[in-house]
DNA sequence: AAACTAATTGCGTATTTTCGCAAATTAGAA
DNA sequence: TTCTAATTTGCGAAAATACGCAATTAGTTT
């Protein structure tokens, strides 16, 4: 009973990481390839304090992977189904956002 | 350039649902069958109101339909797509656990 | 060691989310 | 119409997130 609850927050713990957008461009980045804190940064247009709080959250809840290359941090994602499972829900939400336009447009037309 | 950043807004805004144990679960318990909203209530052990409130986001969001019957509201996923991308994150975050739970191991019998 | 580059951390503030509970709405039944 | 059941809504308080900016850490170069 609370095994089962338990299960859902670490499932919504993990998928926390979608709730911004911010960290899904980043997902999307690190889907090309293997990139550091400023180049993130820097293809972004944001600061580079702020990509790192958000690459925290992201290896915290491991989807992401960081190796240390000198005085550089080079991240990828950690499990490319994260990417994936990322790319279905864009599916379904552009699905979705036809779905009511036709329903507006055939209500408008009636 | 901004019309980029405005489609990772739009993206997250409808990803969020999946941020919060609760609405993970009721995905879950509709990806079943079609439930209204004292059914949910009662099969979570939460107050009604509650579900209530949840089942509002999913709907801005899209993520859910309702249909009326006399004065009970049947809830469905709108698109099975989000359950599918939902179950796919699981497996991803599952994976992931295997994956440091054996690197922790291995760090512990050297 | 000093200077420099890359990245992280701390912290105050603003914003968003969550939730409980009472009140309001909506449809059906008596 | 009045009562009842199902659901939604409003609202205040607590908790979680996001972000800017300065300070700090870690590694490299001179």
């Amino acid at each position: 009973m609370s095994n089962n609850k338990e299960l859902y927050k670490i499932h919504a713990d993990f998928c926390k990481f979608m709730a911004n957008p911010k960290r899904i461009e980043i997902l999307f980045l690190l889907g090309k390839r293997e990139m550091c804190v400023d180049e993130i940064a820097s293809a972004m247009n944001v600061k580079v304090p702020n990509i790192s709080q958000h690459l925290a959250v992201m290896r915290e809840k491991g989807v992401v992977e960081v190796r240390r290359e000198g005085n550089k941090m080079y991240y990828t994602i950690a499990n490319l189904k994260t990417l994936q499972a990322c790319i279905i829900m864009r599916e379904a939400m552009v699905e979705q956002m036809a779905k009511q336009f036709n329903m507006i447009k055939s209500i408008s037309h009636q």
